[in-house]
RNA sequence: GGCGGGUUGGCGGAGAGGUUACGCAGCGGAUUGCAAAUCCGUGUAGACCGGUUCGAUUCCGGUACCCGCCUCCA
């Protein structure tokens, strides 16, 4: 069997990863908070642990992987968003615009990692349906002495848990040193945090002891993984940014109520993207959302691509050259490989190719990884006799990365069947129109449709064969179709 | 200020204490009616200063610069 390395953020090493239960291997990562479009940086550690998702599966076994990835539908930004709306026009009570909001945001959300090919996890929990565990688990807290309520708040005590920092290397002294918290009268410690804070009439709101309230951003993640993965398990993963506070707050709540347990063994970050140096985040103002590029004409593969270009633990650049390259190769795997006739129903049980699963076992080595596809292409599949067998093995390769350019989910599709097969015999046309000059040799006649397809955003071909005509990116149908009316 | 990460050729980006990374772009050639695509060939590195070593881009120390977290954030 392959084995995995991982880095793990609480060890600062690189480990040899063995679950807990190799037939049920366990993994949280930390979903969106729901009230936007998700920007490139949602993006990148659903394509992050996607790609180990996949790994898991292949080595441990489809069925024995457990993936959980939540929703945040609870939260002030939410509300504020909500507020907004109210104050543009929108005359419904705040709970109805939220929830409104948070469906429609989460149908944003699949739709647009659909496209990417990330697969579902086997469980997507809203927070709001998780609010009794939450209040079991802070009632829990207070028992055990390691949280109090205080004005309708109810705070954890961080002077409790004699580990907190341990994963962000920082100390408890060290940070009030340094400290940029606002404190509030209520807090015994100015890093105490909240669990549980009271909301206004119009507010959403849940009946606890401590009145009603809604939940602490930290204590959905504990509560949902106790739930439905068990006080332990094997990895936890999210944004580099989400280390401190939020991953360090869910251990100390996690680690109070089960001592024993020892919550997530293997802590994962995925590095930020960025855009000109910076980190791109939504407090910043300087994101782009997946759905933009998508909207225009990057394909989900390609944004994939790029990504798995840079190793996860390195910052990663968004640049449109680099998206040309990723396109450029993709758009060869898949025409010369994947839709062959040798590419068609490669089943699973096909090997893969050799040192590509190595490279991703080594902390997902993904530009590795894809180095080695660019190997084997070359070795095996550009010289004249290629064997059915080396393409089946690439395809299958490419599958396991999730590029093998088959959507997940229909719904994800750029453009309605009708009008692509419209467009298609449009292209064929045209390709015919060039064929038909150049029979006559008039090659007058057949380079000036040629360039004028190009000039509409199209790529031509000409071989001994036939031409043919492609769409790009700047594909322009309509002047195509005049082209077609007016053959020059 | 505290803590953490980084700096590789025009760009992107790996591994390894000593042998060509790789890709893109560029350049030369083949092919083509001309292009495109494809194929063959090819140059440019390792922020800076020290140290260890027979030998360091790779290990150690320092300097500079960049980035992240410390406040909501993937």
């Amino acid at each position: 069997m392959v084995t995995i390395r991982l880095q793990n953020s609480l060890t600062r090493r690189k480990e040899v990863f063995e679950p807990l239960d190799p037939g049920n291997v366990r993994m949280y990562v930390c979903g969106p908070t729901v009230y936007d479009r998700a920007h490139l940086g949602n993006a990148r550690p659903v394509v992050v642990f996607d790609v180990l998702y996949r790994l898991l599966r292949h080595v441990y076994g489809e069925g024995a992987v457990t993936y959980v990835r939540n929703f945040t539908d609870v939260d002030d930004k939410i509300n504020t968003r909500a507020r907004e709306m109210q104050v543009a026009g929108d005359s419904r009570d705040l709970n109805a615009i939220i929830r409104t909001l948070t469906d429609e945001t989460i149908g944003w959300y699949h739709a647009d990692m659909d496209a990417l090919g990330a697969l579902r996890p086997a469980h997507e929990p809203r927070a709001t349906e998780y609010i009794g565990q939450m209040i079991a688990m802070i009632a829990a807290l207070i028992e055990k002495g390691c949280a109090y309520a205080a004005e309708g708040h109810v705070l954890f005590d961080v002077r409790a848990y004699p580990d907190y920092g341990r994963l962000s290397g920082r100390s408890v002294d060290d940070m009030i040193a340094g400290a940029r918290v606002e404190v509030a009268p209520y807090k015994r410690d100015p890093m105490d945090f909240v669990l549980w804070k009271p909301s206004s009439d119009d507010e959403p709101g849940w009946n606890s002891p401590w009145g009603r309230g809604r939940p602490g951003w930290h204590i959905e993640c504990s509560a949902m993984a106790q739930d439905l993965l068990g006080p332990a398990f094997d990895i936890h993963g999210g944004g580099l940014d989400l280390q401190f506070p939020h991953h360090e707050n869910e251990i100390a709540q996690s680690c109070c109520a089960h001592p024993d347990a020892g919550f997530a063994r293997v802590w994962m970050h995925n590095e930020m993207v960025q855009v000109e140096g910076k980190k791109m985040s939504k407090s910043l103002g300087n994101f782009f959302t997946v759905r933009n590029l998508l909207d225009q004409g990057w394909p989900g593969e390609v944004i994939r691509f790029v990504m798995l270009q840079t190793h996860y633990r390195k910052p990663m650049d968004w640049t449109e050259s680099r998206a040309r390259t990723a396109e450029k190769t993709l758009k060869r795997w898949i025409s010369e490989y994947v839709h062959s006739p040798f590419g068609q129903g490669v089943a699973d049980s096909v090997s893969v190719v050799s040192g590509f699963l190595d490279a991703l076992a080594d902390d997902l080595n993904t530009p590795k990884a894809l180095t080695i596809l660019r190997e084997f292409e070359k070795e095996r599949l550009r010289g004249v006799n290629i064997s059915a067998d080396d393409v089946a093995v690439f395809v299958r390769t490419l599958r396991l990365l999730g590029l093998d350019g088959v959507r997940q989910n229909a719904a994800s599709l750029p453009r309605d069947v009708k009008r692509h097969f419209e467009e298609l015999n449009l292209t064929r046309r045209i390709a015919d129109m060039i064929d038909a000059a150049r029979s006559e040799r008039n090659f007058a006649k057949s380079d000036r449709i040629r360039d004028a397809a190009i000039t509409a955003g199209f790529e031509v071909k000409i071989e001994k064969a036939g031409a043919s005509v492609f769409s790009t990116r700047e594909a322009d149908y309509e002047k195509l179709k005049r082209l077609e009316r007016e053959a020059p």
